[in-house]
DNA sequence: ATCAAGAAAAAATTCGATTTATTTTTTAAT
DNA sequence: ATTAAAAAATAAATCGAATTTTTTCTTGAT
């Protein structure tokens, strides 16, 4: 008898479908009809549904009732207020963890920096960006929730990290090839590394709003 | 023939659930069994099982893996975590609002005030103050709400409605008989909307600071 | 040609049943 | 009496089809 494929649970395919979301593998406004869906993941309409609810919840896709989901359409609005709450609680979290932080932190801090500046300086030596990009996410990622990782409370980091992932998302809903770093990030991952070990609260939240704010007028740069 | 009562929607039963559980009517650490649930809402049990994944994104019900959905159990420090959270957020939000709200905006949170203050004294006045459970809860979300609604983010404001909801049922969870509020609060409304409304933004924040410490302080005092 | 009404198609929603996994109960051996 | 394995019962997860709603297409009147 012929195997039958190992199937996913509906949680690997909300995994697989966050993940396409906000790798900019479906385009911004379109439908995402669960009886299409399906066919991609090996389940049922209804299923594929659930996974679409969840995913909504969060607001990587747009839900609206007897009208289905849908790929969001991203906004300059929409960019703003999620930078400003990604800052928000970033900053916050910076703040408890420089509190909380000892030297262990520090030194997996440093560690993902130095991950980091290794990739990122690469990337900046050289023209086509696009295999780093995968590495890169994955450091940055590392980087900024190493940050956040003694604040000591779970709830401010899951928040954090659904906020870090809805900017990449629309970043990518806006400029498909948008690599999401600049050259300058170098710089200003070394200076938000630099206050946090120095717990100058301050200057690192200060550091945090300017490198975001940075990262959201790149954005609005390349839309020519 | 014999007509057919008018089922609702499932996003009417995502509502009706909702509120539900911000309302203390499921006891803390039961189960929450499609199969079961779906009779009292007349619909399937998959239906049911929509509903339930959708309220636990927001963390109203906890879900853990084929082993279905639970009324989650609360914890000290979960509290602390849904306070400090919602501190950050209200804190923000009456920022961005003192700064935009024009007087209209005054006109309308003075409105809210004065009609939670006069529950509030009516409350006060009274032994059993169950009655007012209601009314009072509602009003107490106005207030907090029009205090933030000219801070510009949709998005704060829903995030802000989240960890409202989240410590009203928290609330409950620990204590059934929870009315949510404190003879003092008519104070710190007070104080409350006189800081947002000569724009004394420092003041207000340091007042939301501890009307919702004291919200928390409350809560563990009644833990015998 | 334009528009509205009705018909057809497509998509969203809901359903009840099947399959799969977990929990509880029973049985049997030590 | 305890424990371990097996069986039964319960509950979770998934499915494919039926139903309802929305959207698109067709037709015919102005």
């Amino acid at each position: 008898m012929e195997t039958a494929e190992n199937r996913m649970s509906s949680t690997d395919i909300y995994q697989t479908v966050r993940n396409g979301l906000i790798t900019g593998r479906f385009e911004a406004g379109s439908k995402l009809k669960p009886e299409i869906l399906r066919k991609n993941y090996d389940c049922a309409a209804s299923t594929m549904r659930e996974v679409l609810f969840r995913l909504s919840c969060d607001g990587f896709v747009s839900f609206e009732e007897q009208r289905g989901f849908k790929v969001p359409v991203s906004t300059q609005n929409t960019l703003e207020e999620i930078t400003s709450l990604r800052t928000l609680i970033e900053q916050e979290g910076a703040r408890l963890s420089i509190e909380n932080g000892d030297i262990d932190w520090e030194a997996r801090f440093a560690a993902a920096h130095h991950k980091l500046a290794h990739i990122e300086s690469r990337a900046t030596a050289v023209n086509d960006v696009s295999p780093f990009i995968d590495v890169w996410s994955q450091a940055e990622w590392e980087f900024h929730d190493t940050l956040l990782s003694v604040c000591g409370s779970k709830m401010l980091r899951q928040l954090h990290r659904t906020f870090y992932d809805r900017f990449r998302q629309h970043q990518l809903l806006r400029d498909p090839d948008s690599m999401g770093f600049r050259p300058e990030t170098l710089d200003e991952h070394e200076a938000i590394l630099k206050s946090a070990i120095n717990r100058d609260t301050e200057l690192c939240c200060k550091l945090i709003k300017e490198h975001l704010h940075n990262n959201l007028m790149a954005y609005f740069n390349q839309l020519v």
